[in-house]
DNA sequence: CGCCTTTGACCCGCGC
DNA sequence: GCGCGGGTCAAAGGCG
């Protein structure tokens, strides 16, 4: 898969900020920048955005040289969501957009999805990650959303323009998508996209009071790819390169199924959390070609604090080796995101093993670089919490921005 | 004993 | 209506 390849920024690159850059002061910047038009700074500030003008004839097409994916034709295959990814994981693309850290978390994705999307719209440009290849995509309809982060590579993320009003319309929001409402921006002001857009919209309207219409049906259902008839909560996938077959991510799951799934050879394994009160599920299945490549899929949202770590449990091999959150004792484990607590975060951070290196606590990520997030999931009744150190590394897009604001603006931070 | 995985059966939505 | 495929259930069994 070319996601381990192309421009990623490598980890090994170390950022230990001395001061760190409020995010008001981000904001600000790249609010400037929005009121006078210059959409050329955002570009300065990420780069990566590469334009395709290429004239294709279909919507689809068009979006998808917009967004610089090969969408696939549209057969209810490839609206299954795992095995088309890895079935042709040896595409190479140049990339748009956003890039996202190799440590962030699936487990922050979960308790903030809307960082990235927006349910409350329904048109779903296909969001991509990395490159030419479907190894991303977010799909929404009127009651889920979908959004897939890729691991161990830089991210990159076109997102619909209908998205930048939504943040627009949500303050909260508005700061919370700092970035992918800025990338938005350059969407807004591409015409062949808003043409695209409109396209779409006006299939959609001469849909509208034919809700049940195969028509219909089949245009929402080219765009769900990421997602099943059955998601009816915010969606996360995660991608990534692991040899776990249950990365850790704070949370603990039993597993309550494991199914052999179409196009893939590799089982699919089911897991609840645990908490009893939380219906969030995840499952898990590995790559079809590449096993080195494990998909992990969250339905829901989180509304608890991660379970304790437990103390002196050991955990059990299941037959497919996957591993539980048990297993900390004989057992390599991957934890990904937030620990627990931040007492166990020391203990937390060894258990890294793959390529999610280096292991990181996002939680000041998301309080330093994105702070105020919106409706916040999990533990909505905390008050937010007292920013206490910055990340030493791993904020990869964090330390874009602030090289490009160093780079372009003129700004040390 | 508690917690977990395993696994076949079952349910349900969808396409034909 | 039927078959397919994804998702879920629940009994059985393993492990510490």
């Amino acid at each position: 898969m070319n996601g381990l390849d192309g421009n990623s920024i490598g980890m090994t690159t170390c950022w230990a900020p001395p001061s760190s850059p409020s995010p008001r002061t981000l904001l600000d910047l790249l609010n400037q920048a929005d009121n006078n038009g210059d959409v050329d700074s955002i570009s300065k500030i990420f780069p990566q955005t590469n334009h395709q003008s290429e004239q294709r004839s279909s919507l689809g097409e068009r979006v998808a040289a917009r967004t610089e994916f090969n969408l696939p034709p549209l057969e209810t295959q490839n609206n299954r969501p795992f095995a088309a990814f890895f079935r042709n994981p040896s595409t190479t693309h140049p990339s748009p957009h956003v890039l996202i850290s190799p440590g962030f978390s699936p487990s922050a994705m979960l308790q903030f999805p809307n960082m990235f999307f927006d349910p409350s719209h329904m048109i779903p440009p296909p969001l991509i990650v990395n490159g030419g290849s479907p190894e991303a995509v977010e799909s929404s309809g009127a009651d889920h959303a979908t959004t897939l982060i890729s691991y161990n590579n830089p991210m990159h993320v076109a997102l619909p323009p209908q998205q930048v009003a939504s943040s627009e319309s949500d303050p909260v929001a508005n700061e919370t998508d700092l970035v992918t409402a800025k990338i938005e921006r350059e969407s807004e002001d591409d015409e062949e996209f808003k043409e695209d857009e409109d396209e779409y919209q006006n299939i959609v309207d001469e849909l509208d009071g034919e809700p049940s219409s195969p028509k219909r049906r089949k245009l929402e259902g080219s765009t769900m790819i990421g997602a099943t008839r059955s998601c009816k909560s915010q969606r996360v996938i995660i991608q990534l390169e692991c040899e776990e077959n249950n990365p850790e991510d704070g949370f603990r799951w039993r597993k309550y199924g494991q199914k052999v799934v179409h196009g893939n050879p590799n089982p699919r394994s089911y897991y609840k959390c645990t908490n009893t009160a939380c219906t969030v599920k995840k499952h898990v299945e590995r790559g079809a070609e590449n096993v080195k490549f494990l998909l992990v899929t969250y339905d829901g949202i989180h509304e608890h604090d991660p379970p304790a770590a437990r103390g002196s449990t050991s955990g059990q091999k299941s037959q497919d080796g996957s591993s539980t959150s048990q297993d900390h004792n004989n057992h390599r484990t991957v934890r990904l995101g937030r620990p627990p607590s931040s007492s166990s975060a020391s203990q937390a951070l060894r258990l890294f093993p793959c390529s999610l290196d280096p292991p990181m606590d996002m939680t000041p990520f998301y309080i330093t670089g994105f702070a105020k997030l919106p409706s916040l999931p999990v533990n909505q009744n905390h008050t937010e919490p007292k920013i206490e150190r910055v990340i030493p590394d791993g904020t990869e897009v964090f330390k874009v921005i602030r090289d490009r604001l160093n780079l372009n603006f003129g700004l040390s931070l």
